[in-house]
DNA sequence: TAAATTGCGTAACCTTTTCTTAATATGCGG
DNA sequence: CCGCATATTAAGAAAAGGTTACGCAATTTA
């Protein structure tokens, strides 16, 4: 089944909701991952970039409404989708999620077949959506999903902060991104690092791909021009 | 409010759903067509190109599922959002919604506020045209994200300071700001300087974009005018 | 498993840009 | 024509970023 490409993050304290879930998720062909909380939930769809997120409202450590903020300002995982799941009647909770950049809510408790279409009805919009995973900007053309970046049709390997890097600046071509926007998007939140070190990867990038592309912007940050 | 342009056709054959949900949808500023059967809204769909489709599953003349597999069928309606409308507990009724191609389902009784959430949350997806960030004044544009300034599309690099002033006096033309609100602004409230570096300042964004748009106001401090 | 390679972060130093100041000139309102 | 507020200018200070080489760690290769 080809939907194994494609990969389901799952959120929730409760074991027993995780296992169910899990195994109808799994059993339907997806690949299924799962988080027991908030924090920990966030902390891997930044690294596994998930295609859909199911959350639990409720959660210890960062409730699901936090958690999904916070991957709404995750640049890479705009395009995420996101799930509640929440207790049948808990108006409140659909609200706030839904304000939170929700796609859906699923209610507890939860039948299989219909939480499976549900899924299902997600996805079929983002496999429509979605030839786009080349990005080319000029003459440079970036593979996220096969980690390459071409470059006048040669292929240029970049190491993994590299290519962090350069993907985060070519998402939103023109736009400055401040030292403390990089530091968080391709460091991570808890890292520090010395002052020069992001000047040194800029500098990497330039010596491979050409100094042009990569403006500074002093006092504020770095943009991609192309 | 600019959802005027978003186009949402809502299809039961109950009069009172027509008007509650069609009262809500536009006090949200929405454009509202309806229709009380499926045919009907087969051929209005086909005119009129909704964005939403907000279907009753049980219907005199043709069914929300029939409606919506017609409507699937139409190769310009293809990416509209489909959403049924269902009482409770139907399972049935969700699933065949699903397979029918629905994109989520909205259960009665209905209540306003979730309903309009739904809305937003199906819609913002669709919504994603970036209305870019641009403040054109006269010959002058700003655009704050990329940090940068054209005046008559040339393309003006100017100091973090420099940029921070004009974008302080742009944000709203004609309106004098103090000394004080200056500092406050771009220099932040702790800093201190010397009462001639704003002066300095001023000077070289009147070099480099043209006196007359920067005015003093003697004894009170400086304005933007076009 | 050792050796070699590659990636990452740091420190030290260099270069450039930006900001501020200080000293002097100008000009408007009275 | 005076006085106060602003304009102008150049120069030096400070900030920001660039560059390079090095060491440790992780990864790969032998």
């Amino acid at each position: 089944m080809k939907n194994k490409e494609i990969c389901i993050l799952l959120v929730d304290d409760e074991p027993d909701i995780l296992e169910i879930v899990g195994y109808n998720l799994t059993a339907a062909g997806y690949n299924v991952l799962t988080a027991d909380n908030g924090k920990k939930a966030v902390k891997l769809a930044k690294k596994k970039k998930p295609h859909l997120i199911i959350l639990d409202v409720m959660m210890p450590e960062m409730d699901g409404i936090e958690a999904c903020e916070q991957i709404r300002k995750i640049p890479e995982l705009e395009k995420t989708l996101i799930a509640f799941l929440t207790a049948r009647g808990e108006d409140y909770s659909q609200m706030a999620g839904f304000d939170a950049g929700a796609d859906d809510y699923i209610t507890k408790p939860i039948k299989p077949k219909i939480l499976v279409s549900k899924v299902k009805a997600l996805l079929r919009r983002w496999e429509t959506e979605k030839p786009e995973e080349l990005v080319t900007l000029g003459n440079l053309t970036i593979d996220r999903e096969a980690y390459r970046v071409l470059l006048e049709k040669e292929e240029i390997s970049l190491p993994r902060k590299e290519f962090e890097l350069l993907s985060l600046l070519a998402s939103k071509p023109g736009k400055v991104f401040t030292r403390e926007d990089i530091l968080q998007n391709v460091w991570g939140n808890e890292v520090v690092v010395g002052g020069r070190t992001i000047d040194v990867h800029i500098r990497k990038l330039r010596e491979k791909l050409g100094d042009e592309k990569f403006r500074t912007v002093k006092g504020v940050g770095y943009k991609f021009s192309v």
